[in-house]
DNA sequence: GCGAACACGTGAGGC
DNA sequence: TGCCTCACGTGTTCG
């Protein structure tokens, strides 16, 4: 141990990192009492509730208005609580020369993903008829329609298959490499209840315009 | 002061007072974290945020929310953050005989409340011809038309002056009497931002019977 | 070793 | 008085 004038340096600084932590923790505080009292704000009647009774309050709230929701966007285009890839070839209209594809991908909103995606799409070797895309609060859905010209190297729908398999593995590859930089954090197997929702019907959701 | 034994017990109770204290903090703890631990399952992505992050979340996830429906209850019957107390007579197809009133109440949704306003609307010398609640978070709004025989006491709209504003006497009391319960907690004075609605609209919302 | 985040126990103040 | 909630400072752990 040194000598006495620094025991004195070392018990100076014992004491200033010891109000340093003090005021941090004074400041984490009032960060979490400050959002406490935005919620408060938020929702009526709060005012003279306890942190857990308010706490409740804002769990109900967050329930009932996903149901309001859920209700009142019954039949349009709605991103459920369930991460999924679904990809499959459309019934086209004009037989054979060219093959139309739909996908649709429901996972979290997240903006890294939303640019994965887009280069995923653009990557493949066809055309984007339609993009459309809907959220609903931290989640999303992607809907796209993308044609190719069938370019008849196989008969049948073995060109099809191919297309749409290989649309499929590139949605996927972008969730996978989300969840991975995620750590996978437990979604699927979890979340217990799925709200019913109805994909394809005339929707009010924002253009894709608005958000790439 | 006593003997030392009394002093031996006291410290004991001072102990056990102690105790009791930490535990019942511990409990106050747990409740409350087990509410954060909800909120967290509930919002999707918050897994590994920490308590102010998850609580901002929220805040956004509210608020979202009510943009949402917002959008998707237009030109439905929605509450408004607003309370509201609007009586009015009715355009009369058929004339003078019968006169009919619209009357809409808006406020927090309460039971109490709900049990109030039925016995105000009941005491009325009229007849109920329609009522229709909707709630939304913890608001709701009721409409009801309502109509009497026009007993022809006087000429003119008088009679008509008359029982509107008993109805708008009697709607605004049971607010009254709702906000003297709960000491009126500065409501009207704050809540900035009102909600485009439109009242007169076909609505989706919940019939009566559901409630009462 | 620091900064950040958490749980803990304790003192203060309100019915 | 006893019970409850809250804010505070502290000990601890993790990156």
């Amino acid at each position: 141990m040194g000598k006495p004038a620094q025991k004195v340096v070392n018990a100076e600084k014992a004491l200033m990192a010891l109000r340093n932590h003090s005021e941090a923790e004074r400041r984490r505080r009032e960060r979490i009492n400050g959002h406490l009292a935005t919620l408060r704000s938020l929702i009526p009647g709060t005012n003279k509730m306890d942190k857990a009774a308010l706490l409740a309050e804002v769990i109900n709230q967050v329930k009932e208005l996903r149901r309001t929701v859920a209700e009142a966007t019954d039949g349009t285009l709605v991103p459920t609580d369930m991460d999924e890839v679904k990809v499959e070839e459309q019934e086209d209209l004009n037989d054979g020369a060219f093959i139309s594809i739909r996908a649709s991908l429901c996972c979290d909103f997240k903006h890294e993903l939303l640019v994965d995606l887009r280069e995923a799409i653009e990557a493949l070797p066809l055309k984007t008829v339609r993009a459309e895309i809907a959220t609903l609060g931290s989640r999303m859905v992607n809907i796209f329609v993308i044609s190719g010209c069938n370019e008849g190297e196989s008969d049948e729908g073995e060109e099809g298959i191919k297309l749409v398999k290989s649309v499929r593995d590139a949605l996927r590859s972008v969730l996978d490499k989300f969840y991975a930089s995620e750590e996978f954090s437990s979604r699927n197997t979890l979340s217990g209840k799925r709200r019913r929702v109805s994909f394809f019907s005339p929707t009010n959701s924002s253009s894709l315009g608005d958000i790439w």
